[in-house]
DNA sequence: CGCAATTGTAGAGAATACTCCGTGGAGAAA
DNA sequence: TTTCTCCACGGAGTATTCTCTACAATTGCG
């Protein structure tokens, strides 16, 4: 699975986890909504630094939205 | 601590630790050799992307790369 | 010291991330 | 239907990453 796709993955499933929509998400952690999209559908490959805002307007660490999923294994997200 | 400054220091301590020089790994992932030498000094905040060719190069994962290391606790790259 | 390997650094250019504008579509509720 | 929210998507412009070349500084080793 592509970097991208895992950040994508990982970014979605804890935003609407969190019962945020794109554009809550965008404001908090101060980047453009559009962009939040565009990262959620992977067309881009995100630098470190979005990735740490986004990671810190979910209260999370950077390294957790990067984390693959083993596909037997809960989610970054989910609670055990 | 600066999520740059974070790759950095997991980059030089996991490559020393495999003792591969700057060149060596660059050439394993395939990115600039000064690239890499930029990267373990703080100057860029790297995208994904090469996070994850440079944990591939190391035989890690991407979001080890970005693990931040708490004061008392083995950083990612040692043995238990 | 002399030599070799490694790393720091600068500068120019190509490539790509990121912002900001707007439009339109799908679904839910009045 | 109309309205509202949320999201996909395009284009244009700016900012930053990333590559390449070249040279200097450093470190270690005989």
């Amino acid at each position: 699975m592509e970097i991208r796709a895992v950040l994508a993955q990982n970014l979605k499933k804890c935003r609407q986890l969190r019962g945020l929509s794109q554009e809550e998400l965008a404001h908090r952690a101060d980047i453009d909504r559009t962009y939040i999209s565009s990262l959620e559908r992977c067309v881009y490959a995100a630098s470190i630094e979005v990735v740490d805002q986004l990671a810190r307007a979910l209260d999370m660490e950077a390294s957790d939205l990067l984390q693959r999923t083993p596909a037997d294994e809960p989610g970054v997200c989910e609670e055990t």
